[in-house]
DNA sequence: ACCTGAACACCGTTCAAGT
DNA sequence: ACCTGAACACCGTTCAAGT
């Protein structure tokens, strides 16, 4: 046994890492084993840990990965219109984002995976990158607000808007489907956005 | 061994029902297990299906147990201030209590421990009775908006500072202490609810 | 050096067997 | 009828042993 190499170690990361995202995608994250990666690859359960430290290790460059396409998907939101306007389609596609990639959106917030374990800094980072196009439209939309009251406008609404797709996708509200959801997601933008605009001068 | 009639089947239910919960407020979810709560209330893990169907089961009538404990928590927020400042209010009380029982508030919304079961219909009443304070509220300060129109903004608004809580305290935002994330709430509440109020007659 | 696969510790759940 | 505890299936992780 032992000693194929019919991949390097760079290849069998990316294949595992595939793998992986394709189990999550169809089965979601409850379903995902090392087992079944390895399965998957046409390799066994010791090959996953010679390119991760463990579960949690790969999970969080899954998470990465989800990251990194939602920003993609929130980049593709043009931005030369009113910042009203501008702040209601990012809304809009955080939200469609989270539908069309339900399972991947989800175990962003799944933290039962990865116990008490410190986050890294380039993680963060990704997440600080993520609040950008919202903080941009709220520099516009106040400019004369400063620095801090702009990061933490752009922080409330955001993860409002968060918590209503958490609620509502999650099941724990009572709302009936997609298009519920977003009404109620156009209520919070415009509201808040109003509401901002007429204290700062 | 066996027939030891020391305790009624309620009396053990409400023993496992509370070694659990201390266990949970302890230790955290992932710490709860069926060999725990056995060991802590003097039984074996057989016992403990005699009163719940399953984890899932008894993790349920522990979310249900906590749902009650918040209501209580928002009750005691004093309603008879202005609209406004109850809406602050008790979102600040929200905030609290997510902060004080941290381990059973993430418990909440930790959907993995309980696959794609329906959630029986007495909890989701539960979650609604938890609305009722906010809509009371909306009521209050839009009285000639429509019913379905206030429970959107309660819905809103409640989601909104439910999604600061879940960003701030799992550590995804950075913030730093309950302080900030309160300060965050604030500026969520306020604009909110000025927003909402200048667009309605 | 790379990879295997058996082994380990630890889960939730079941159920034949005792009293 | 009540309760036990051994057994089962299934996890993540490790590591001595092969090539």
């Amino acid at each position: 046994m032992a000693r194929r190499s019919e991949h390097t170690q760079d290849e069998i990361r990316s294949m595992v890492l595939n793998a992986a995202e394709t189990i999550l995608i169809e089965d979601g994250l409850a379903k995902l084993k090392v087992r079944n990666i390895a399965m998957e690859i046409g390799y066994t359960v010791g090959s996953i840990y010679m390119v991760f430290d463990n579960m949690a290790d790969l999970i969080l460059h899954l998470k990465a990965r989800t990251l990194d396409d939602m920003a993609l998907h929130l980049q593709q939101v043009p931005s030369n219109n009113t910042a009203q306007c501008c702040l209601l389609d990012l809304s809009k596609a955080y939200l469609n984002f989270a539908n069309q990639h339900f399972n991947r959106w989800n175990m962003l917030f799944d933290h039962t995976k990865t116990p008490e374990s410190v986050t890294p800094d380039w993680y963060k980072h990704k997440i600080t990158q993520l609040f950008r196009p919202i903080e941009y439209q709220f520099e516009r939309l106040t400019p004369n607000a400063s620095a801090e009251q702009t990061q933490r406008a752009a922080q409330a609404l955001w993860s409002g808007v968060h918590g209503i797709c958490c609620l509502s996708l999650s099941g724990s509200l009572d709302v009936v489907g997609v298009r519920d959801v977003e009404a109620t997601v156009v209520v919070l933008v415009n509201s808040f956005v109003r509401g901002w605009a007429s204290d700062l001068p």
